[in-house]
DNA sequence: TATGAATGAGAATTCATTCAT
DNA sequence: GATGAATGAATTCTCATTCAT
């Protein structure tokens, strides 16, 4: 078992996966794709539902430590915030087949994912939520609203905002920051106009 | 042709639908549910990607609808915001299979909706884009950020939250209350902690 | 039951067999192009196989009643053997649809046709093969030749030039003629070329 | 993909067909008759009208090798011609299948085969086209008869005599052999009896 | 008589998965 | 390990026919 060649497998699924949805996407498509036939993909797989829900394991560990890496660089809560915002929306840019798997495959999946408790996706949020108690604590955030309430508002905020760009498909280095700092603007000082 | 059995049909697959997924719905099961045979569907609709559609474009609209008349009730452009927020994440609770059909189809068609432009669901982000631009105007909100970049967040925010109670399961008037209050407070006032 | 409506059927059958073929035709396209409801068909034939042996009763007697009409009209058998062949040919002109019916369906329907007898299909013939047999009898035609084989070898080229020509949907008064005394000329003189 | 399965696939086809007419035939019965899976048809044809078009390119390829085969080992025109009716002809007794199929399928299938312009069959019929030119440039048949027009008419009557033989289940090697000796009785020398 | 909505048997086709090589 | 031909269960959709009105 070449090591490469599972990693083969789950970049095609994830072209795959991203171009035409978990249900559409034929295993013989992905097998052609990898170079290989289509047994092979037996080898490495259970099953299609084993290769959707390995490939979402596989990209949300790698988006969790690309995130964790990032943010360790920040020292202060807020900017860990702000970067938190940026390296999402940047998904689009960078990234944009794993951002438009993670967004469209993630809801299709929801019923898959109920029983298979996504643990990643979990981990991924918890960093947000760590993030908004952290900023509490410190004093440095509103201590009156929920963490776990707060970061999926803010997942979901970022989740759209990500789904919009990809599918708009003329996302740009410049509307990613203006998008990041507006998003970073709302949730951290509101919408409210302070009247003078 | 009874008028009353289309709208039958559309029930039975929004039950089907939310509970299985478009892919995993059977067309059979459907018409089992509506009490009728098999072909009787396509009668009404011409293949299960129009049930879909007309579903989706059909429960949108009595959402439209919905949310206009509630909005008339209120005067005051934030109290439509806190409306708008709370009536949205009702859904939930009052209908938690449309909830759950238009949380995960929206998403999963994605790629369908593409094409077809999904009129409807633009429809319904334009009334939130149209209040937040309405409190600029008034004065009673911020005017640098971008409308239809407020708009999208709020409403990721608001269908991530709606989802995950529809999920939980164990939504109750008293949670729904308390996360539209939160959800209201993050947006309008923002999470910084004014420093004393 | 208004007696016009059974011949508006099978009007409206002959146009949609002729031009779709019989298993490409839907009985509700018929109903249709009558003008009545689809289960009205069923009041005046028992079923879409019914119907299909009716319209071919009904017009095969009418080419017989045609033809008996015509070929009163000459006296000498060799003149009524012409007459034959250039009514069944100028069908392709005056009657397109009946041609094209009877020279497709009758050959699609051959299994159909095989358990149904065809007796009319076999009067058709037997008044080639009577004439044949006459001209025999007469001494004007050779007698070392079966009447029956005579008559079918006749039909045969005759029916094949008919599907040409209407295939070919340019056929001409010109060409009828043309064609028609081609053929008598071939079966009559013979392709050798004297030698002098 | 074991070439013979083709072939095997087209022999049951062939059989199937011409038993039950494309219509009436099921891809299932096909594939049993075959000894394979239902899907397995797939993996060799397109769709099921794929197969019948395969089929008959196949079958009239055959017809068209068989013929100039036999018609090379014949120096003198008129003999080529007989012997290109008893060719014919003898379908009925050695492939009656084969006879069944390519009678009944050819019409049945005129609409199909409009479109899809049906070279085969064109080459078919020009092979006799040919005979009858060469015979007149020779000076052995008349001269004032169109080929095109000729060899149709000859095709027909051939075509419908195959069809009553293979109809009747009852031809056997005088049979056939008498028949084709009228025919080419009938073509050659004509009708008329001459006047002494 | 006439209607046409409803029926439901039936058929083609797809594609994840297997397994002999 | 790797292959890819073969499998066959599963599913959508069609349309002749019926029957309550």
């Amino acid at each position: 078992m070449a090591p490469g060649k599972r990693e083969r497998i789950l970049e095609s699924a994830l072209r795959v996966f991203a171009r035409k949805g978990f249900y559409n996407a034929k295993v013989s498509e992905i097998a052609s794709m990898a170079g290989i036939a289509d047994g092979t993909i037996y080898l490495y797989f259970k099953s299609k539902d084993d290769l959707l829900i390995s490939l979402f394991e596989d990209r949300m560990d790698w988006l969790i430590r690309r995130l964790s890496t990032e943010l360790e660089k920040c020292d202060d809560i807020i900017e860990k915030l702000h970067r938190y915002v940026f390296i999402h929306l940047s998904l689009a840019l960078e990234y944009p087949e794993v951002a438009e798997f993670i967004t469209v495959e993630l809801r299709q999946s929801a019923k898959f994912v109920r029983e298979y408790a996504n643990p990643k996706f979990n981990e991924y949020l918890k960093i947000l939520r760590n993030l908004i108690a952290s900023g509490q604590e410190e004093g440095r955030l509103r201590d009156d609203l929920e963490p776990r309430l707060v970061s999926r508002a803010i997942f979901g905020a970022l989740d759209e905002l990500l789904l919009t760009a990809v599918l708009s498909q003329r996302a740009s280095t410049e509307m990613i920051d203006d998008w990041a700092s507006q998003v970073s603007c709302i949730f951290f000082d509101g919408l409210a106009k302070i009247q003078p």
